[in-house]
DNA sequence: GGTTGACCTCGACCTAAGTCGAAGTTGTTT
DNA sequence: AAACAACTTCGACTTAGGTCGAGGTCAACC
């Protein structure tokens, strides 16, 4: 019916794809989206810029930071347009990614699981507390626990 | 065998609970723990903040934020110290906010998992980009995608 | 009783992922 | 050609969860 338009302004970018335009410009900025200039110092944005950020927002809520997003943007090819198979394999490693959440989270239930019973959360015996740390004795001169590191890679 | 002394001071707290002095100070302020005063205005925790610091930290692992903490906390008995069974029923709480935490994960891998094949990921079709919004029509006037969401309660 | 290390407060700074507002420019529409 | 919406940049601000340093005090040991 109508035409597509070749080139999108920011404001519809913004409509089509739900980010808003000040994430936009600051997706830009981190270098996770480009942009053409009008004449006029205004951005244009090719359709294909739809699917990026449609990968941008789902990364984001698998989990991945913008770093993380960054990244594997990077290894898309740069002289073509991504296929839908290099979409499909940035996509496997978020499944990667979930996985190991995933299981890091079961486990975490687990070992809360089993303390439950026992109210302990003791600093020297709970094993909830001493995930990576087997070494909490108390008494002077206990190491340092190591601090609470979050998961991730 | 030693006589456990009846008072902490901060760099004990710290070095028992890994917790960094900072890091103490600050949920001081934040009301999570509490401790008293030297004359000297010194800190003095008694022994039970390492317990409450083993809650503190564990809750965060589990993904809490200090201020679900905090109000996780305020549901203890002010009165006495909180027993094993005190501990129990608040990690139980962790228990419910664990097990939603891998569903909501598990249900995005899910559809992940069918959309890798297809190397969709579109703004239009693809249910990992439409978790709750099925009205992304394309053309004028679609209303705006809401913003994504971070799975949480 | 002096030295030294542990402690105090306060304010500035940090990252992540943006948002907001001001002041000025462009683009479109009538 | 004037109005007005949409766009521009820039810097300040936000929340969460802290860290860092300065300048000053306290406590413990020899």
């Amino acid at each position: 019916m109508s035409k597509l338009p070749e080139m999108l302004t920011i404001g519809q970018v913004a409509e089509r794809s739900g980010v808003p335009h000040t994430a936009l410009r600051f997706y830009e900025e981190r270098g996770l989206i480009a942009s053409e200039r009008t004449t006029g110092n205004q951005r244009r944005y090719p359709r294909h810029v739809l699917r990026r950020l449609a990968f941008i927002r789902t990364a984001q809520r698998v989990g991945l930071s913008l770093e993380d997003v960054h990244d594997a943007l990077a290894t898309l090819p740069d002289n073509r347009t991504p296929t839908k198979s290099d979409w499909s394999r940035l996509s496997a490693n978020w499944q990667v990614e979930l996985d190991a959440r995933i299981d890091a989270l079961r486990r975490l239930r687990d070992r809360l699981t089993s303390c439950i019973g026992c109210g302990c959360l003791s600093l020297r015996s709970c094993s909830l507390h001493n995930l990576d740390d087997e070494q909490a004795v108390d008494g002077p001169g206990a190491p340092k626990l190591k601090p609470a590191v979050e998961g991730g890679t």
